[in-house]
RNA sequence: CGCGGAGUAGAGCAGUGGCAGCUCGUCAGGCUCAUAACCUGAAGGUCGGUGGUUCGAAUCCACCCUCCGCAA
């Protein structure tokens, strides 16, 4: 089978590394976004879609686009069986839906209908919801509310992280979308549509969202935002007008101190939150490096006395 | 010309013109059943670089190098 394939980050390149490896499916272009300028420097960066085909070395004609309306330019109708879309970020108009044969399919990380949105996998972790998944449903022009073919779950403790998750997910997403392309073709399998009512959303992740106010929030809820949020955009607390980044920590049960309370030995740092105490195990204050917290105890301790 | 912080002992930080400091680490010794605890002592520096101002510069000025936060 023709399949056209869209993405850009982690996720579609976990799957599209899959989908290689099937006989009987034939990738015949790849879409992705533009480079992004990133970093201080501006320099642009290429999706990590589009390194991975680089590096590979892969002879699969592949495309940047920003719009519909340049994908409209690349792919005639009924050239392709199947438009598979993973985590590209972009609205996709009816026109480009229309353009396979069979289906435009998507691989969702959540159960739908429930985080429907940008952010399912973070959302999930961030939520301490106890049970993962992954859809694989038919784009319609409303985001993420195609009926489903096919969903798979995987139940999460509390310690996974997003990069984590996202690996799971993706192997898991892989498999079902490989089954249910095979299935179309072979048995006509037909989505079961969602439940609207039960649907919840998720968006992009605001900047914001990874501030933590130990004053208002459980250690349990600072934990998963850190899990949740570890590759972008992490958590930070600000005191006395500077911003510090948590980039380890871990919930203590021998510790009770009062919310924002700060306790320190000589190479470990303690912080009281709502409910519940937080280890910091390792931090970096705005304009300086990372460090682990005991170099951070030799020379910031006095601040927070 | 996007905005901003920073470079001082192995690490992290003070130090705004007059003898180079603090905490931690390291080493030696002591205390202790014992210790990541405590006590005593020691080693360890071209204050990022170059030039300038000055009787005198980590400190003031100019340029350069490097690291980082924000923004995108």
């Amino acid at each position: 089978m023709k399949i056209a394939y869209m993405g850009s980050g982690t996720f579609a390149t976990n799957i599209l590394d899959k989908l290689l490896l099937e006989d009987n499916i034939q990738i015949t272009k790849i879409i992705t976004q533009p480079a992004k300028p990133f970093g201080r420097k501006k320099q642009l960066l290429a999706t990590e879609l589009k390194q991975f085909v680089d590096s590979n070395n892969l002879d699969i004609p592949t495309f940047e686009c920003s719009n519909s309306k340049q994908i409209l330019e690349i792919l005639e109708p009924g050239e392709v069986e199947f438009l598979v879309v993973c985590d590209y970020g972009v609205l996709l108009k009816q026109a480009v839906l229309d353009l396979p044969s069979k289906y435009c399919l998507n691989v969702h990380g959540s159960l739908l209908p429930h985080l429907r949105g940008a952010s399912p996998v973070q959302m999930t972790i961030y939520n301490q919801d106890q049970l993962a998944g992954i859809c694989v449903q038919e784009m319609v022009l409303k985001l993420d509310a195609g009926p489903v073919f096919m969903s798979d779950s995987y139940e999460v403790d509390f310690t996974e992280t997003t990069p984590g998750l996202i690996q799971k997910l993706s192997i898991m997403g892989a498999n079902i979308l490989i089954k249910t392309l095979n299935q179309i073709l072979d048995e006509n399998l037909k989505p079961v549509e969602q439940n609207a009512s039960e649907a919840t959303f998720c968006s992009k992740i605001p900047k914001e969202m990874g501030c933590v106010n130990f004053l208002e929030h459980d250690a349990k809820q600072i934990f998963a935002a850190f899990r949740a949020f570890i590759s972008w955009p992490g958590i930070y607390f600000t005191h006395g007008d500077v911003v510090y980044k948590i980039l380890d920590c871990k919930i203590v049960s021998d510790l009770d101190l009062k919310p924002g309370e700060f306790s320190f030995s000589k190479k470990q740092m303690f912080v009281g939150c709502l409910n519940g105490t937080l280890e910091i195990l390792k931090i970096q204050p705005q304009g300086k490096k990372e460090m682990d917290v005991s170099s951070f105890v030799a020379g910031y301790k006095s601040r927070f006395v």
